[in-house]
DNA sequence: TCGTAACGACTACAAACGTAGTCAATTGGG
DNA sequence: CCCAATTGACTACGTTTGTAGTCGTTACGA
């Protein structure tokens, strides 16, 4: 299940917001990205092809919403971001994110706990 | 400077082995990825057109480096990767890391270090 | 009621990507 | 000394990606 980055937008939107048709996707990512109807209904078409979305008939139009879950993707591309820039450890990226832009000091609260779960 | 997977598996063989040409490059990442040697010089081309690499004649052949620092090109796409999947937040994708593959105990320790630095 | 706006289905098209092939010069090994 | 192998330069080509356009239909607002 290949996602590319402008179908991203899409999916991001979608999970956020399941259920809704292509011009509340519009809506949901204005200013962000802004992109022709037409080019929205393309990416959207795409990822439904490659089974990403399922679509319900709403009335003339159709509604949709994703079809695999936001955490399960984000493990995945996770996994394969690890292994094909860091050789799969995930050390060094962590300590790049520190130094690049700072995690917040809730970012830091977090992994802590997190490790101190990891240690049991 | 935008580098494509394909890519970077060479970008990763020159970072090791700087000032190499176009045949070792094959070998350094033979059984990695076993692409005809044609193939390696095109993305050995693109990547001097794009100026990650500078070249250097040895005899009849060009030797090539990295233009870049591996570490620098890491830290930007660790933070493009995380501005796009997880909202600029870290310490999801650790989490997702540590569910998916298991961090190692190595890493564990990496980590706790490295907060124990960040908490300073 | 009528036309304009929105919808789905299909088509378009250039740039980027992955993966090589051709050609002409050159050089190292037998 | 000569030929097969290697090299750089250039070309090729199908697929994916980003970004829309066209067409025929339909439904709502004036």
């Amino acid at each position: 299940m290949q996602i590319t980055p402008a179908e991203l937008e899409i999916m991001n939107v979608l999970w956020d917001n399941p259920g809704i048709g292509a011009s509340e996707i519009a809506d949901g990512l204005k200013d962000d990205k802004s992109w022709n109807i037409r080019t929205i209904k393309t990416l959207v078409g795409r990822l439904v092809e490659k089974g990403a979305l399922t679509t319900e008939p709403d009335g003339r139009r159709y509604l949709y919403r994703p079809a695999i879950k936001r955490g399960d993707y984000q493990k995945k591309a996770a996994k394969q971001f690890v292994d094909r820039m860091f050789g799969g450890r995930a050390a060094p990226l962590v300590a790049h994110l520190a130094d690049s832009r700072g995690l917040t000091p809730e970012d830091i609260a977090d992994l802590e706990a997190l490790l101190g779960e990891l240690k049991k």
